[in-house]
DNA sequence: TCTGGGGTCCTAGGACCC
DNA sequence: TCTGGGGTCCTAGGACCC
């Protein structure tokens, strides 16, 4: 059966958000209207653009550029600061307005979704008239636009929905894409990142439909699966399915861009054990064991370098993982100037899902308790009221430099 | 005050086993 | 003893996405 599938995006979301809950607490200024970014904090060394106002972009803002950057081209630019707990409402909103038509849904990002009407859509009717309806119902009801991509195929969906902006829909079924998406230039395709731009370039395919059209055979040569992927995505044959199943995170990690470099282990392994102590308290929110822990540096340079190593069993506990992430970041730090750290865990199962060995349950202990007090504390007063003395300490050095 | 942070998937090489 | 080759697990690194 001939699939429809529909890809939603919102446009400018951060932004778009931004503005429209501003204006609900009576604010005069639509953000939208004006040179207006969501950026990080310049001052913590975190000062890039994460989205833009369709204004900003006329200025040639572009996202993932720095703040500064920006500035220059337009030096009038309203920098906001990021409110992951507000997109985190306004992405909800959004998808529980997409469940009145469906319930394959994948969330693909917070302001993204791909829908799959092929059983919903009743005899007669047309797939075009849901999506402006869904269009309308988002702008009028919520506050803000989104793109629409119509297609039979997923990754066909997805690229229609990234033609023209704001406030549009487009089909690109594949009886379309030679007029509709070949002449476009390879970059625009879907996973062309800027690395396999160069060696596309070199191999002298230009365009989405010099992939197409070149053998199947030679893009295998000097891509490897990579290069079937892509050369099925240009020709409109993704045969991907929307994955609307809950599904339970690979991996959790956290970092952070340090406010100035460090070089010692000791000015390192406080951060370090917050970030654990976080990606602890994250996994366990998910109710979930990992059994490896990944500890990455970035140093001055950008050069960027991990070590990862397999847990003796599968744990949610911070003091485990704390205790391995610091073994790590001794064998990982060589002395240079370090820019970011980073821990994650990986190998994750559910809690619930395995049968505990009877090693693993002797780690119900006091660990445990200390872990769910904190966990409880955090979730009854916030984030930020449990401190080791260690903590402490850092965030009074951070003012010296 | 130049370059974030959260992810997924793939590859390649070494160890080890049969 | 002129020495294969498949399979799995583990680690490090990298590409790409939003």
């Amino acid at each position: 059966m001939e699939k429809r599938i529909l890809h939603i995006d919102v446009n400018n979301a951060f932004l778009s958000w931004t503005a429209v809950d501003r204006l609900k607490h009576g604010d005069k200024l639509d953000l939208r209207t004006i040179p207006a970014i969501i950026g990080g904090d310049e001052s913590q060394r975190k000062g890039i653009v994460v989205a833009k106002s369709n204004i900003a972009k006329q200025f040639g803002i572009k996202t993932g550029e720095p703040i500064y950057q920006a500035r220059k081209k337009c030096p009038s630019i309203i920098n906001v600061p990021a409110n992951h707990s507000l997109y985190k409402k306004y992405s909800d909103n959004l998808y529980k307005l997409f469940c009145e038509y469906t319930d394959k849904i994948e969330r693909f990002s917070i302001d993204e979704c791909f829908l799959d009407l092929t059983e919903f859509i009743k005899p007669g009717e047309d797939v075009l008239k849901i999506a402006i309806e869904i269009k309308e119902r988002v702008k009028k009801e919520l506050g803000f636009t989104v793109n629409i991509g119509i297609s039979d195929d997923k990754i066909l969906a997805k690229m229609a929905s990234d033609f023209e902006k704001p406030d549009k829909i487009h089909t690109l079924f594949k009886n379309e894409i030679e007029y509709k998406m070949w002449n476009l230039p390879i970059s625009e395709l879907f996973m062309v990142g800027k690395k396999s731009l160069n060696k596309l370039d070199k191999l002298g395919i230009k365009t989405i439909g010099d992939l197409a059209k070149k053998d199947e055979r030679f893009i295998i040569k000097h891509f490897g699966k990579y290069g079937f992927m892509i050369w099925s995505y240009a020709n409109g044959n993704s045969n991907e399915e929307v994955n609307y199943k809950e599904s339970r995170p690979k991996g959790i990690g956290n970092s952070v861009t340090l406010p100035y470099d460090m070089a010692s282990i000791e000015q390192l392994t406080p951060v370090l054990v917050r970030l654990s102590e976080q990606v602890s308290y994250r996994l366990r929110k998910e109710n979930m064991i990992a059994s490896v822990v990944n500890v990455q540096l970035k140093n001055n340079k950008f050069e960027v370098y991990s070590h990862q190593k397999k847990l003796p069993h599968r744990t949610d506990s911070s003091k485990e993982i704390t205790k391995a992430a610091k073994e790590l970041l001794e064998e990982l730090y060589k002395g240079d100037k370090i820019r970011l750290i980073g821990i994650r865990v990986d190998g994750l199962s559910g809690k619930d899902e395995i049968q505990l060995s009877l090693f693993d349950e002797k780690e119900e202990s006091k660990d445990k308790k200390i872990d769910k007090t904190v966990d409880y504390l955090k979730e009854k007063f916030g984030y930020g009221m449990i401190k080791k003395a260690s903590e402490i300490k850092r965030e009074d050095k951070q003012i010296k430099p």
